[in-house]
DNA sequence: CGCCAGGCCTGCACGC
DNA sequence: TGCGTGCAGGCCTGGC
């Protein structure tokens, strides 16, 4: 489900509900996710305090006395806070109990989700050592894209999409952001000049700004950790719009598969 | 039944 | 030899 606008609506909405909170108790219900949760990891979080919860791409960080929880949502991931007399569903796996009778609730039906453990810098963790700059700094800019995709064959979207380059943006907002920016999501990444590097870089930019502001996508089952929808499927251009008319110039939006994830595009404006 | 779905790691083959 | 790179497969469940 989430890139990195469902993920920050996420992470807003726990910061004020964690921090200052102290974690009472870890229950694993299913260690199956992406990675096994590591059987020490509630013996480890069990009695820590929360200081504060950031994101680093599509991870959130929550920050503890002793050390930090690494969660990613994978593809059907959520998170919500729930009273701990709310009885756990098939797909609940994991939940973090509050010294305040609250209960942050992981449910996860595909399980491409993790959480994780580390008692130092999490930046410095295998997982996240080696991604690439956030996408609403500054870090990311023409210059980084121009340079690293002089020596690269590959197609503008895959390098998108590619988090050591850039973090953050899935399918739907690399289709999204390449209709912005007028460029076709197959042009090779070495063929676009700087100045269309520009282009490109304001589009994500403000692709992702206006999805945070509409809550992010609910496509199926997105919500944000108080169960409330994200309106911003109703403002794409191009994904989930095969066939249908451009916005823009009214062609029809054309479709294709590309490293085995569906690519939307206008044949007349993305060149 | 087959295909599709918001992610991303791993292993392999290739070319410099 | 050792990389960077590109590509396919795999992990899962659910919905159409």
């Amino acid at each position: 489900m989430p890139e990195l606008p469902e993920i920050e609506i996420t992470r807003r909405g726990l910061e004020p509900r964690l921090s200052r909170r102290r974690i009472a108790k870890v229950v694993v219900r299913n260690a199956g996710l992406r990675w096994q949760v590591a059987a020490n990891l509630p013996r480890l979080a069990s009695g820590q305090m929360i200081h504060n919860v950031s994101r680093r791409g599509k991870y959130l960080l929550i920050g503890c006395g002793g050390g930090t929880l690494i969660m990613h949502l994978g593809m059907s991931g959520s998170l919500r806070f729930l009273n701990q007399s709310v009885p756990a569903q098939k797909h609940d796996h994991f939940e973090l109990q509050l010294d305040n009778g609250e209960m942050l609730r992981l449910r996860d039906p595909r399980r491409f989700g993790s959480v994780l453990w580390t008692s130092s810098d999490p930046l410095a963790h295998p997982r996240l050592r080696d991604l690439g700059p956030e996408p609403l700094t500054r870090a990311f800019n023409a210059n980084w894209l121009y340079r690293h995709t002089r020596s690269r064959t590959a197609a503008i979207k895959q390098v998108l999409m590619d988090s050591h380059v850039v973090v953050g943006i899935g399918n739907i907002y690399a289709n999204e952001a390449l209709f912005h920016a007028r460029i076709h999501p197959k042009r090779s990444a070495s063929r676009i000049s700087l100045a269309r590097y520009e282009k490109l870089v304001e589009a994500v930019r403000k692709t992702l700004r206006l999805a945070i502001k509409a809550g992010g996508s609910s496509l199926r089952d997105f919500a944000d950790c108080d169960g409330n929808l994200g309106d911003f499927q109703l403002q794409y251009l191009v994904y989930g719009r095969g066939g249908k008319p451009c916005d823009a110039c009214g062609t029809r939006i054309r479709q294709f598969k590309q490293g085995q994830r569906s690519s939307f595009y206008c044949p007349r404006c993305q060149t």
